[in-house]
DNA sequence: ATTATCTATAGATCTATAGATAATGC
DNA sequence: ATTATCTATAGATCTATAGATAATGC
């Protein structure tokens, strides 16, 4: 096959970070293998290290990756024009609340204990410490531009981690409850 | 050495589940080799399918016996005489929320990927489902019972996401914010 | 000449099994 | 005789490296 250029190769390095993104979101770093990863990429193992130091580096780029891409699609959602501004928290907290493929499952959740192990690089820690932040300020615009949510600041605090609580209860068990328990949250507190 | 008597077998069993369950909590599935779990157990890796049929089912076991270790831990607490029936939520709160060593950690964050996972065993998936179900109920009438709590049942429901939610996003990022921000909106709802 | 990719493999785990050993319990 | 434990190892991964191959880009 020989030699990509380097346009491709580029494309080639992007479609190996997507590629870990979707298996973290599947199932954290244990359903990352490389050779996996480089096959559902379309290459072959021995490739990887053109592209990655190692394993951790790749993670920590898909975890940065994948953080960036849901941040973006929140926003993007959030500023639809389609949609009234009114209400605008609540649907988008639905929208993270429902079912969706597990490789476009919520990277907090996925990533979580991966993260918070003493094993963990730093690379990924300082990756995921920063995508949470993002995800959490997204959040909060989201909330303060909406006129229809009465959250005060601290109460963002809670209202984002029972969020990110109630989808890792939900796909743990199976049992809607923790979804429509927190989306009831959400109803109660907008007028 | 040769063979143990049935009684020391016994413990011997209990004590490959307990180190189990606190290397689960420390960093989930991925944190359990047999070997490694034998050898702080006191034996040989060898000896291990005696006691058990596979690596899943002690996951499971451990899964079970954690979840039954938690729920006697909050019930101690909760019914310590030492302590007032009054703000007895905000005080269990408190500590589930509090810093811990990693062997004492929440077995529903430690576990909520692995259970979640396609791959995960039935048995473990069962046991997860039926432990968060105990420790909800134990939560629940926790909050009955403190006449100082006004959450509503709907409310609960969105509570206990809210501090696993806050418990995973605090050991994660080792920001201290999710803690704190969580046990505001505790007191906020108490009278 | 450089380098992106492939083939092949070394080295490190980790689960599970087979067979030996020695104490238990009938 | 039974069985809990140990020693040793088979078999399956998985990460990372070494060296060959072939297309790129100067």
């Amino acid at each position: 096959m020989g030699r990509s250029n380097r346009e491709q190769a580029d494309m080639n390095r992007q479609r190996i970070v997507d590629q870990a993104d979707a298996a973290v979101r599947g199932g954290g770093v244990a359903a990352v293998s490389i050779s996996d990863i480089m096959a559902r990429a379309g290459m072959t193992q021995g490739g990887f290290y053109n592209h990655f130091e190692s394993k951790d580096a790749l993670i920590a780029e898909a975890c940065s990756s994948g953080f960036a891409r849901s941040v973006r699609n929140w926003k993007a959602r959030a500023q639809s024009k389609r949609q009234p501004v009114v209400g605008a928290l609540k649907r988008r907290v639905a929208y993270y609340l429902a079912k969706k493929p597990v490789e476009q499952s919520c990277l907090i959740v996925a990533l979580g204990q991966d993260a918070a192990r003493h094993h963990a690089s730093p690379a990924l820690h300082d990756a995921f410490r920063e995508g949470v932040e993002q995800l959490f300020a997204t959040f909060r615009q989201v909330a303060l531009a909406d006129p229809s949510s009465t959250l005060s600041e601290d109460e963002m605090t809670a209202a984002f981690a029972a969020i990110v609580g109630a989808n890792m209860l939900a796909r743990a068990t199976g049992d809607g409850r923790w979804s429509a328990g927190v989306e009831t949250y959400f109803a109660a507190r907008s007028r």
